[in-house]
DNA sequence: TGTAGTTTCGG
DNA sequence: CGAAACTAC
């Protein structure tokens, strides 16, 4: 009952949040004079609310001309995998809607993005050009060839800050080097963002451009895959704006109070799944964070879920403010002493490989993690470190073909997540776990899905297996199961791994790459 | 955000 | 004697 009253207090939140306060003082920034035409370039900002690309070209120019240019080889070698190419489908189709309903229209193009926005902007005369930045090291290089491209043909570039809560040049520590240790990076990140600005209201209302470029059919982008794996997708999600709201307000209503206790348990549906939503910038940073310490003011009794969920968007924060700083780590391990020849590249690890993909490894809690992948485009976190853990420590497979598996099929994929986390899996990332951590799948199956509800989910053949089977899998006397037996020795490659490890870490330390 | 083996605790 | 605490990897 309580958290009913809890869930109903923070939905009004989050809709107040982008009400009269803030409208108010936007509207003190429009200026007496709008001049001229400009483009809002979107990118991974598929949204009107929050969006201060958006809201300073409406508040400065007389009219807006909203583009997305696809341009997938720009970055290269990380071009978009299927499953995001889906939600980007998805999300470009409600993001154009919207864009309708507020009397205006995307313009789609393809790349070059540069050659592009030339065109648009020679034909429609726009004289001013809108971003929200990015931070991988593909996009960063390629945006500011566009600054520098699109000064030389006279047009004013802007670009803002609303991907991330923290602007990674502006956080190093004393020795004046980046955070490379999670806490501490933290611990001033949040002390600094005590002090933010709120999110800005939506844009529900855009005058049309007055010469009309014509834009490409969605379609034309070819963005679904022909073997349309993914049909299933769209029974577990709704990409857009309008399904991030809905997503973070069912979050707050049915799960934030138990989200410190039922997060790391994946049969139980408590986490935000705002991942993709982030990705694609429908819904952003701060409007989670507005309201997470708005709420604390006045419910102490969530305080611990809240920290808990607020530490999750400062791993976000921490992924994106590390690979921004070290972008060599999206390839390369950060400690540089675990080379090509420490990983396993033995004739077996190609077929390891595939039976890890696959999901039939022959341990359940891992195959059902890498069925949930397949059919939903995404995985249980708690699951994630579990099959990574298999993955690169037992079966001592390179992180980057974990990284790359994880990056065609998680709807979420995210090259600054994506790298942090299998390479703090491995072991050769930032705040790396001790070498030692070796996930037991066995123990922690049975400490995070004791009844087997999440293996039964993923597996139906384990619908009326005992506890014991449901933990280990198909031991080799019992026949009843239509399931493989493990493909490994999970004692004996901990074994392994660690005396493997061990060598590693031993070795002198190489100079800091900074 | 680890595991596994050993020691200590407490009824 | 099982649980909790401790400790090495």
């Amino acid at each position: 009952m309580n958290q009913l009253i809890h869930g109903l207090r923070l939905i009004s939140t989050v809709q107040y949040s982008g009400t009269d306060k803030q409208w108010r003082a936007t509207r003190e920034l429009i200026t007496v004079s709008k001049q001229g035409t400009a483009i809002v370039w979107f990118r991974r900002d598929l949204r009107l609310c929050d969006n201060p690309a958006l809201c300073e070209a409406v508040n400065n120019c007389k009219s807006v001309i909203p583009v997305y240019i696809h341009a997938p080889e720009e970055e290269a070698p990380w071009l978009p995998g299927q499953a995001s190419n889906w939600w980007l489908h998805k999300s470009l189709s409600a993001l154009s809607d919207s864009l309708q309903h507020a009397g205006s229209e995307l313009i789609i193009a393809k790349g070059p993005s540069l050659t592009r926005l030339q065109e648009i902007a020679s034909k429609t005369g726009a004289t001013h050009l809108y971003w929200n930045r990015l931070y991988d090291p593909m996009t960063q290089a390629r945006d500011s060839e566009i600054k520098q491209g699109m000064g030389e043909q006279g047009l004013h570039c802007h670009s803002f800050s609303s991907q991330l809560l923290i602007e990674p040049t502006t956080l190093k520590n004393k020795q004046g080097t980046p955070y490379k240790v999670f806490t501490a990076f933290w611990k001033v990140a949040r002390q600094r963002l005590q002090e933010m600005t709120p999110p800005l209201p939506p844009i529900n209302k855009l005058s049309a451009p007055k010469i009309p470029f014509p834009s490409l059919p969605l379609s034309s982008l070819e963005l679904l895959s022909k073997s349309a794996w993914y049909n299933k997708f769209e029974t577990f999600w709704q990409p857009g704006e309008r399904g991030a709201h809905k997503q973070w307000e069912q979050f707050l209503y049915n799960s934030l109070p138990y989200y410190d206790e039922q997060r790391n348990f994946p049969a139980e549906e408590h986490t935000t799944r705002l991942s993709p939503h982030l990705h694609f910038g429908e819904i952003t940073p701060k409007q989670l964070f507005w309201t997470l310490q708005h709420e604390n003011d006045q419910s102490p009794g969530l305080s611990q879920s809240l920290d808990r969920l607020s530490a999750q968007l400062g791993w976000r924060e921490f992924a994106h403010y590390t690979l921004f700083h070290f972008p060599h780590t999206a390839t390369e391990s950060m400690d540089s002493r675990f080379t090509k020849d420490h990983w396993n590249n033995s004739p077996d690890s190609r077929e390891q490989l595939e039976r890890w993909q696959r999901g039939e490894t022959g341990i359940p809690i891992v195959d059902a993690g890498m069925k949930q992948l397949w059919q939903t485009g995404w995985m249980h976190n708690r699951v994630r470190m579990i099959v990574a853990s298999l993955l690169t420590k037992n079966l001592g497979i390179h992180w980057l073909e974990g990284a790359r598996w994880f990056w065609d099929t998680l709807v979420d994929a995210d090259l600054a997540n994506n790298t942090l986390g299998w390479q703090w899996t491995a072991g050769c990332g930032v705040d790396a776990a001790p070498y030692f951590r070796v996930f037991n799948p066995a123990r922690q199956a049975e400490r995070f899905d004791p009844a087997g509800r999440y293996i039964k989910t993923w597996l139906p053949e384990f619908s009326s297996a005992d506890s014991h089977e449901l933990i280990n899998g198909r031991q080799p006397a019992n026949n009843r199961l239509s399931y493989p037996l493990p493909m490994l020795d999970l004692q004996k490659t901990r074994k392994q791994t660690l005396e493997r490890w061990q060598r590693i870490k031993t070795m002198p330390k190489p100079p800091a790459p900074h």
